[in-house]
DNA sequence: TAATCCGGGATAGGCA
DNA sequence: ATGCCTATCCCGGATT
């Protein structure tokens, strides 16, 4: 349940964020095993916040793959030097580098959505439309870079296409995982799907981490998607098929009942 | 009327 | 080799 003071708690801190993103460029990049945030303010008065991280595999000296849900497996450290010091980096990687995934099954369209809401440099092709419920809208005018960029993700040789991209999105209304809202060119998060996205994403570096700890509310957007459950299920096309004790204790997509058995 | 968006069948490709 | 799952292709209808 949220309340009229969580929703002005979060409207001042995305008022918050849309500042930062308005007057700043976040880069991210990755060096051996640190991966390094930046933001670097268009303002020449304001300094440059760096944020730094590295990534520990638990298990030393072994080429331990990446464990997604781990959360201990990346602690933040103190840069030995500004970035902004080095030269430039030629490669910007994703918020998630795709090299950190492997080891890890392919990246999930809704996922790669999940961390362009996330990513400053998307802003203009996808925003959330109500956080707290998990519904986001795509910017017409500039969906298609998006589409491109998940195409790319994906290293397909033909360009992808909103129209396509699209298509993948409405196959997730039969699993569940995403809805489609009767608005134009806006889609919901399954609350589950959302809150298990959000738990990945806290335990890795994000843009919310640049933010000083005690300036965050603690029930702040990242804990928001306890969901409004039924305004998700009203969307939802099959309500009866969803296996919601499954749901919540699988690692997996969202499993639904074959009702044959 | 054209452009855009949406829905869905068919199929390719990866994976267990 | 097979079946399942997901993404992609492509077309037609609906909406703006």
């Amino acid at each position: 349940m949220q309340g009229p003071l969580d929703n002005d708690i979060n409207q001042d801190f995305q008022d918050a964020i849309d500042v930062m993103q308005r007057h700043s460029e976040i880069f991210y990049y990755d060096t051996d095993s640190k991966y390094i945030e930046n933001i670097r303010s268009r303002d020449s008065s304001v300094q440059y916040s760096v944020s730094c991280y590295r990534y520990t595999p638990h298990s030393a000296g072994s080429s331990a793959a990446y464990d997604w849900g781990e959360a201990s497996s990346w602690s933040h450290v103190v840069p030995e030097a500004s970035p902004w010091g080095t030269p430039e980096p030629s490669v910007l990687y994703p918020i998630i580098p795709e090299r950190l995934r492997k080891g890890r099954k392919k990246l999930r369209l809704y996922e790669y959505l999940h961390e362009a809401l996330h990513d400053a440099s998307m802003v203009d092709s996808i925003q959330w439309t109500d956080r707290g419920t998990g519904t986001f809208h795509f910017i017409s005018k500039n969906k298609e870079k998006l589409a491109e960029c998940w195409g790319q993700r994906k290293g397909n040789r033909k360009a992808m296409t909103y129209q396509k991209m699209a298509r993948a999105l409405r196959n997730y209304s039969r699993t569940g995982e995403i809805v489609k809202v009767r608005r134009k060119l806006t889609y919901q998060f399954n609350p589950l799907i959302l809150q298990r996205l959000e738990t990945m994403t806290a335990s890795v570096p994000s843009t919310q981490e640049l933010i000083p700890h005690h300036q965050i509310p603690e029930q702040g957007y990242y804990c928001s998607a306890g969901a409004d459950w039924h305004s998700w299920y009203a969307q939802c096309p099959y309500p009866a098929e969803y296996d919601f004790t499954s749901a919540l204790t699988s690692t997996e997509g969202l499993k639904t009942h074959d009702p044959s058995q």
